[in-house]
DNA sequence: AGGGTTTTATCCAATATGGTACAAAAAGAA
DNA sequence: TTCTTTTTGTACCATATTGGATAAAACCCT
């Protein structure tokens, strides 16, 4: 499977995949998937267009790619900073600084979540988009849920904690993140946000170390 | 002011202003505004494009009036729920119930959030819009917040709420409700997560009457 | 070296899009 | 009625956009 099946018979291509879909997908964030052009595309990855389709096949699809990368990626991303081995207060704030550390990314001005960023548009017009976005909110959420359920199980919460609120709660706070910062709000105004928020769920006392 | 200054000279408009604006809106509202096309608006409010352009100037000064549209309405429709008349929990309710009503209105499925479902896409490359949007955020944001004021004054909350963060507490609710929405959420499953967080705003007796 | 295979690079065509020119239409004013 | 003013409706233009056709290029295998 890893074995990257050497000795393909024609030409080589001259880019790598994965990049070229990374930066497919910068180029989405910053305009959306309606507002950027193959031409956008084509001087994003400096691939031509020919290549784009044989690659990916159309814009639509080229773009669905790039969804299901974020989505990915968004998925290591809370498992690594959910690992139950942290504790719950440290593991939160871990999934809200990865967040905006990728939300103020990129040389144009903050971005915020590729996500809500760019599919939340095209979501009424487009099923799969839809279906998408739908699909990776509800798994982000489940992450969260799952995360407060075991920190419940080890008396990180009270016994009468409910996972679904407090997820629900989570989201919310990475939805306001994932919106103001692209809206234009400075970053230290979002990261003052976090911390309250973080006493909410998991309790006032901090307690240094 | 109100005084329609009568007897005009030439030739009587065929279409009322805000009606086109609120027509105008509507079909923005389902492809956002690089994925909507002059055609696609001249079809949802019956002018033809010279009119329009009289109206209302170019493309993106449509979209700009559609905005500031909605951000009245949102304006007056938050000030009308937030009331200080009515309780605090009651307030709150109103505000969502009225979000969850225009979020799902319209005859092609959920809409969202007219300002989150369609700004924020442009929001990176357009200043205007993006400023807009901010604004609009914190105007709501700081309605909220001078409604858990008054209710911290009036004993409806303890004396050491924090008006700010329960302002974001609410607002980062509203937007949960604005994404999900259009993401393809069935309004039941967000009509669940309104009480559980108002219970942790207002604290958790409902109390009939 | 030469054939086979896959990718790249240039160019093109059909259509979509934003914006406008121009004349007819509909009103008041003279 | 006739002139002036404003809006409407049609038709148009220049450009942008998506997708593809075609031939050269770069690699394997024999």
């Amino acid at each position: 499977m890893v074995q990257k099946e050497s000795a393909r018979r024609g030409r080589p291509r001259s880019y790598d995949p994965d990049t070229a879909l990374a930066n497919a997908m910068a180029v989405f964030w910053h305009a959306g998937y309606s507002g950027t052009s193959l031409d956008d595309i084509t001087a994003g990855t400096g691939m031509n267009r020919p290549s784009l389709y044989g690659a990916f096949g159309d814009k639509r699809a080229l773009y669905l790619h790039t969804l299901e990368r974020y989505r990915a990626l968004g998925r290591a991303a809370f498992a690594a900073a959910l690992s139950p081995d942290r504790p719950l207060r440290e593991a939160l704030r871990q999934v809200y600084d990865t967040a905006l550390t990728v939300y103020y990314a990129g040389d144009a001005g903050a971005r915020g979540c590729f996500l809500i960023g760019t599919a939340l548009v095209e979501s009424v017009n487009d099923a799969d988009v839809r279906k998408m976005l739908r699909d990776a909110l509800r798994e982000f959420d489940a992450a969260f849920k799952a995360r407060f359920l075991t920190a419940r199980d080890r008396g990180e919460l009270p016994r009468d904690a409910d996972a679904s609120v407090l997820a629900t709660l989570a989201s919310a706070l990475l939805y306001t993140l994932a919106i103001r910062s692209r809206a234009g709000e400075p970053r230290k105004a979002l990261e003052a946000m976090i911390d309250p928020v973080l006493d909410l769920i998991c309790g006032k006392p901090p307690r240094r170390r």
